[in-house]
This record gives structure tokens, sequence and C-alpha cells, in this order.
DNA sequence: TGCTTTAACTAGAGCGCTCTAGTTAAAGCA
DNA sequence: TGCTTTAACTAGAGCGCTCTAGTTAAAGCA
């Protein structure tokens, strides 16, 4: 029904040249004319053949593969993976893709990546434990994009969490606020370095002290924060660093709608710059993580493993603090109090 | 440094059976006595080997493969691939996915696919021209999820967009709305359905009339068609359906904070019940799209055709209208303008 | 002119599986 | 008891590529 698969053979024949030949100038390497090139690709476009890469993968020494596991339907590993993919389409290798989701486990994610026979594995916020992570590092090369894993061989990139948090609180302490509280993110990858971030700003800030509210990773636990928050009356922080850009939207939603003004009665600083972050109508203040360098480095880590056996080392990527309207200078009586 | 391919070979060895027989063991297929079979997978155990798919997809007469073109960092295309991969797995398919990104056009993810010998596409929102699919269809099955293409021989998978926009107005028309506004999705997958549902719905309800305004797929578009709507004055429509459920986020939050309540002074439905949709700060009314039956079809129709041979057909799934908070009764002052 | 070098090509083994067409031996049966 | 059937196994070709180790002929050169 759908006609016989055309293989290099047949493109071969058609041109009149050797299977070897055909394939020598699908690899792009030299040993074809120019001549002999054209006459290849003219007959491989006629008869609208394009190599098997099962069969090109299972024939080289090297599969020069990568596999990806990312938790499907996430936007920021979205734009992680178009990263993942230009780099690793300049640096020779491709891609493969596995997705996590609720009815599948990253250890499964993982186990078909394996059965791939990929060269390399690039893991989007990880989750498995220290030992399973371990015992993978030792089959192959593996690298954590986002979560800072302890474990032996296995490579890290990942933002400097902690330096963006403190951003967030150094821009809220600039801006005159003296109660500034982090909106936690509890277990979640980078929440650790996270927390410890917003303790080193205000140690460095005088007179400001720590205040912690359970938030989380998403919009639902900031909504949930918001309402703790609601519920604390005129000790109120005036500055509230959040988890992430998804909590803060949570958080701002609910706030706001309780009467509270954002940014005037209250300032709120988000992490990641997700896409929503810049919409006008949002234009939320936010620590930015740089998702194109993300990538970048990941994939130059997995290479610089494969083809020069650099031990795996931790690369961490400056965030950048993005202001937006969602943050403002405490309002005169605030002020006041801050002066007395 | 990270040791050698164990192979099929290898474990064959170590249990003392042929090469043939531990295929066996692995396809599970009959033919290998319940010792063996132990005595094979305990070998496999103590090599830590998994079977190479690329060899075992190549050698086989069919690859069982079903490529799948979906749009990266997109939360309903998650939705949807968490299905795909769960119901390829109980009909015997493996699922291979290839993204799309801003920089990686549908065209280049299909390409991907086809090179990997897939035997049937599943393309999330196809973007692709009518030819370029028809051309497509002419090599393999290939199954539209979400979008309605009219190209030959292309299976369809989609939720009745029409039905959802005339539940949609007939639920705000019960509610007593007698000015109901659409905010259009332009050109994008489902809209013109959409669109025409609700102009039907709007022709069955004695007393509506039509108001189109410009909408869109994301909050962004949402928030844009929201200062349209401030800026009609006092012949405003009580009643908003919008075209997804982003959109409608984006609309009410931009409403909201211009002092409109919702849904005491407007009642706004979405479309897509996605998963924010259900929090509880947020609560949208909305016309759910069943991500879980979207996959289930699609992998039955691909599976049809490949084993049955059966003509692409189209598949429509009801939608279901899940009433949260953004909708209400129209408040006295409009019921009385109506009864007028 | 005779030798070396190089460009352009080919033969064929190999990658790690699947699967058809066998073989062998035990079980079943008239 | 001799035949058929069946379960349990194996040999080896094939899937569609890559890549090494060649061959051939033209070009370059003293």
């Amino acid at each position: 029904m759908y006609g016989h698969r055309v293989t290099m053979e047949d493109v071969a024949a058609q041109a009149g040249v050797s299977r070897a030949l055909v394939s020598i100038v699908f690899r792009g390497v030299p040993g074809a004319s120019d001549a002999t090139r054209q006459r290849v690709l003219d007959a491989a476009v006629g008869l609208d053949y394009r190599p098997d890469r099962r069969a090109s993968r299972l024939g080289r020494s090297r599969s020069r593969t990568i596999g990806v596991a990312f938790h499907v339907g996430d936007a920021f590993h979205g734009d992680l993976l178009g990263s993942l993919y230009r780099h690793g389409d300049t640096a020779g290798y491709e891609i493969v893709l596995s997705g996590v989701t609720a009815s599948r486990a990253h250890d499964e994610a993982v186990e078909t990546l394996l059965a791939e026979r990929c060269e390399a594995l690039i893991l989007l916020g990880a989750q498995q434990s220290r030992t399973d992570l371990a015992r993978l590092a030792a089959r192959l090369p593996v690298v954590s994009v986002l979560r800072n894993v302890h474990a032996e061989d296995i490579g890290v990139v990942r933002t400097d969490d902690a330096a963006g948090l403190r951003l967030a609180v150094e821009h809220l302490h600039g801006l005159g606020h003296t109660r500034i509280a982090l909106l936690d993110g509890g277990r979640a990858a980078g929440a650790a370095d996270r927390r410890r971030g917003y303790r080193v700003g205000i140690r460095h800030s005088p007179g400001l002290s720590e205040a912690l509210l359970p938030g989380g990773v998403t919009e639902l636990e900031g909504a949930e924060a918001a309402r703790v928050f609601l519920g604390l009356g005129s000790d109120r922080p005036t500055g509230v660093a959040a988890f992430n850009d998804r909590c803060a939207l949570g958080f701002i939603d609910v706030v706001r709608r309780a009467g509270v003004r954002v940014p005037d009665d209250l300032s709120v600083v988000g992490f990641d710059d997700i896409t929503e972050a810049a919409y006008p109508h949002i234009a939320l203040t936010t620590v930015r993580q740089d998702a194109a360098r993300l990538g970048a480095e990941a994939v130059r880590a997995v290479a610089d493993r494969l083809e020069r056996g650099t031990a795996a080392g931790s690369v961490t990527i400056e965030p950048e603090l993005i202001v937006r309207t969602t943050t403002a200078a405490v309002q005169s009586g605030e002020a006041g109090r801050r002066a007395g």
C-alpha cells in the first residue's frame, strides 16, 4: 500500500555507484567528486530517499546520540529543549527525547534512553535517588540540569540559585523594604540553595530578619501561601521573594483580589522568567534563568566528557534580575517606620 | 572507561543457550521452557543487559513505532503525550518524540521521525500546509490531533469544538445573559469550528446577537482583548466565551484589575480545562477537552490503519462543560433590563 | 619515462538484533 | 512398537547502514 522501503542500495543503483559511495555522500565526508556527489543527491531526491537513522546509528561505532529526560508540559523544560536541540545539532549529536509523565516515572524514561544506546544522558529536573544516579553515572556520562545533585560523577549545569535569591532580597532592600519574606520551595529542585541565598541576603542587609512562608512550585501553592500571608495582619512583610514565577503569580493573584495592591502595598519578585512573566499585563519582576545558556553548557559538558574524557564538573550560570512592575519603593508610612 | 557493550551474544554464552533463544525470551514469545527463560533472565540481570532497540527495530519487519510531533512546553500537549505513552504501550507500539520549537519547525520534526522509520505519525496541533500533509499521508498513516485538517488520507482526532462553544453559550444564556461575546481564536487550531459553534449557539437562543472580540491562544492576547472590552463602555457584554483557558485567564486578570467583578459583573467561560483552571483560586468555568480520550483514540486510529488497513477517518470527542466560579446569573439590574 | 602520490571509488565484514527453516528428543497414540 | 505430534532449541540469512582495507587511474614530479 505504501510502496517498498527505499534504501541506499536503490540510490546507488540509480546513480550508478556503490553503496559505500552513497554513504560517503550522505555523511558528508571526503571521498567523492563533486559531480558524483550531485548525481547521488539527485538520485536520492528522485527516489525520495532519506538514510535510515536506526541503521546508521547501529553501523557506526559511536551512536552520537544524547538522551534527554524531561517533564512533559513543563514550560521551562520546553525552553531548555529548544536550546538542547540547537546546540546538539551544531555539536554533531542527535537528541533523543524521553518524557516523564504522571504515569511514566524518571526510571522508565531513562530505561528507554539506555535501550536506545545513547552515549550520554541529560536529565532535566532529575528526581532519582542519589544511589540510582551514581549507578547510572557508572554506565555513561550523566549531567543534571537545574538540580544540583551531589552524586559521584554526575555533571551539574544550573543557575546559581543562591545568588539569584540574594539578588532578589537586595533589590527589595534597596527599595526600602525591611520585612522581606521568602515563599519557600520546599523540596523542589534548587529550593535549598535559594533558601540559603535568601538567608545570606537577609544577613548581609542591616536590619532585616528572616520570614519563611511555605510555598511551592505551582500557582496553586502560591495561592495557598497568599492565604497564610493575608492572615498575618499588620505584621505583614512588604516584600516577597518567591521560589519561582508560577508560585509568585498564584500568590499575587490571590492577594490582589483581597485588596492588596501590588506593587503599592506589596512588592513581589519571582524566579525563572518564564514567558508569561514578560507579558505586559503581568510584568513580573523576576530573577532570570538563562535557558539558552543552560542548554548550551549541558551539551558542552556532555561533549567534553565524551570527546576529551573530562571529569564530571559543575557549571553555574549567573542569574539576572529583571525589574518589571511588581516591585516598587516602600510607601511613605512604611518608609517612615523604617527610618524611625 | 565505561566497559564494553554487552549484547545478546554475551547473555547467550552466560546462560549456555543460543542467541536466538535469548531473543525469544526477551520478545516474550513462546518457544522456551520456563527453566531456560529464568536462566536467561538471570544471566541478563547479572550482566546488566537490556536489548538494543535500534537493532531490534532494524531486525524486525515492522518497526512498531509511532512518531509524535508536539510543541515543546505546551501544557495541553504535555497531557496528550502522557496518554499517548500509556496507550502506545498497551497497543504494543513504541512512541518516538520529536519536538517543535521556535527554531525547529514542524517539517524538521517530521523529517526526524521519517528518518527513524516510524510506521505512522501523530501530529499534535499540526501547522503544515494541506499539500505537505497530503504528501506525507501518501507515505504513511498520519493522524492530526486537535486540528481538523481537511487533507486527503489524514485521520483526525479532535474535540467537537463547535459543540463546546455551543455549550458555553447555552450555559451563559441559561444564566440570563443576553449579551454574550466570543473571544475569538483567529487562525489557531479549532478556532474556526469554535466560532461556528458560537454562532449556532447565539442563533438558537432567542434574543441574542453576535459580538466578536479579537482574542488568541495565550494570556497575552486575552489581556489585549480585555482592553478592547473595557473600552466598550455601558454596552459591554455580560458574558464572555473565550477561545481557550489561557486567553480567558489573561482576560480575567486585566478586567478584574480594572474593577470589573467576575462573576458578579461579568461571567467568563474558558476552553480546554488546563490544570490551572481547576486551581481553587482560579476555578475557571470551562469546556473540557479530554486529553486521555484524545490520546487513546489517536493510538487506536493509527493501530487500526496499520493492522486492519482501515481508511483514514475522523473521530470527534464530545466536550464537557465544567462549571466552576467564573460564571453566575446576571445581576438584578441586568436581569431587569432583559425582562423589559 | 618511470616512479610516487593522491583522488575517487568498491568489496565486504560488522553493528546487534529478528525470524524462517530447520533439528532433536520427548510425549502421545493407535 | 512404530509413527506422528509437539516443545524446545539452533543455524544463519537478513535488516540498512558504516568503515576499513583495499583497487584503479589520473596527476605530479625528478
